[in-house]
DNA sequence: AAGAAATTGTGATGATCGACACATAGTTGT
DNA sequence: ACAACTATGTGTCGATCATCACAATTTCTT
């Protein structure tokens, strides 16, 4: 759970997997980040960020997958979004609000970066195009998350897997086949069904020759039809 | 449909309705934006932005209601958020997209500024604290949303119906009885259920008297109840 | 390797809610 | 004032899907 700290090898003005804001800053910038930040690793399910845990630092996913989840009242996990590398966690939290309002855990092993909270805003203060950079991941993001948000909740829940499926192939892996990294029960919270109509659907799709699938490994095989099964809900 | 423009009476930086990130702009950077906007009048119904239009400026609602929505594939209408006064309209498309994502349209009469995009845009960039504002609106706006769309996902109609009326009373309207701007058929678009549904909904809050309701004005009586209902989903 | 624990698959069942079909207001235009 | 819409209310019905119950399989522990 804890991370494990990394001695620092590469100063952040010679980082390779720096972000696209982080790129408009200039050495002094960059070393005024170098200065305040370390370097973190998390095994795959350790949790990052706590729903609700005040931030004290920015961070930066630098390799690896991440879901951003909340638990509801009952306890129901309802998952946001898959988060890939070159991310920033939580910056609508940071901003928007005192406390991170989502949870973090690495779906896989994963490489961190921890930026001090006031640097980064002194940045942001100080060096417009930065902020610029912020401003359009933060937007994007939101726009990516409303969109998949609202596509989602008027599909049945065929749609609803045809959909997150072709997320997982287009977006997350750009692949027809891949390992999703989570269970049935994960991803019928990422979807907002329950595990047993995941299953159930996904041995539907299997039977119709859509995909091949074994435990968690998928292959999609016929992508004309898991487009056609998404746009029509 | 067009708007109305009106002759600028009170300078920018003489305004009183300026938005929290305007607020910090000193008085030549007001009287830029004073150079470069102008004030438009809608009325009731008409549409501020078409979802797909591109943006030449930065839109800031000075008074009234708006609601933000986009149409499905069958043409159905997906109510996003209602937003009051004193908010920028769209900023996640501007930033976050060449294109306006979503349509805007006046729940009642209005007044908006328009503000040219390069002039809003070179403010981000030379005023590090103005960027910081907008990036903390953006934020919380994201946020809310979210939380918003979230929460109503997990509920059924009547948690869905009691939330609403929650948000219309404590958020939008802040009194225990309101005048909705919109008919059921938009009430039930901005929830997601069906027409009818929003009816039996509240014909049965009417019934067990948490609500007295005469067409489209809404009194609360048992506000408990609602609480409870939209709590218990 | 054996047992325990977690994950996954499958069938039956009932609750919920959208869709349809009308009936009944309200509103608008001429 | 009348027709023509549009908005709203109400009853019935069927599809969808969550839930429960339990079986089968996989993974983890010791």
């Amino acid at each position: 759970m804890l991370p494990e700290f990394q001695d620092e090898l590469v100063p952040c003005r010679d980082c390779m997997e720096k972000s696209c804001a982080a790129a408009v800053l200039d050495i002094s910038e960059l070393d005024l980040i170098n200065a305040n930040h370390s370097v973190a690793k998390f095994i795959q399910g350790d949790i990052i960020v706590h729903e609700g845990s005040m931030t004290s630092h920015v961070i930066y996913l630098k390799s690896g997958l991440v879901k951003e989840y909340i638990k509801n009242a009952k306890e129901k996990e309802q998952i946001l979004q898959i988060v890939k590398k070159s991310s920033y966690l939580g910056l609508p939290s940071l901003f928007g609000s005192r406390v991170n309002q989502y949870s973090y855990a690495a779906l896989e092993d994963i490489n961190v970066c921890y930026i001090d909270v006031n640097v980064f805003n002194q940045l942001i203060k100080q060096n417009g195009k930065f902020a610029y950079e912020i401003l359009v991941s933060v937007c994007r993001d939101s726009l990516n998350n409303f969109h998949r948000f609202m596509s989602q909740s008027q599909k049945k829940t065929y749609g609803r897997v045809a959909e997150a499926l072709l997320y997982f192939s287009n977006i997350i892996y750009e692949s027809k086949s891949f390992e999703i990294p989570f269970s049935r029960r994960e991803l019928a919270d990422l979807i907002g069904i329950s595990r047993e109509s995941a299953t159930r659907v996904l041995s539907k799709f299997m039977e119709d020759e859509i995909l091949v699938l074994k435990g968690r490994s998928i292959e999609i095989i016929n992508m004309q039809m898991l487009q056609q099964i998404c746009k029509n809900g």
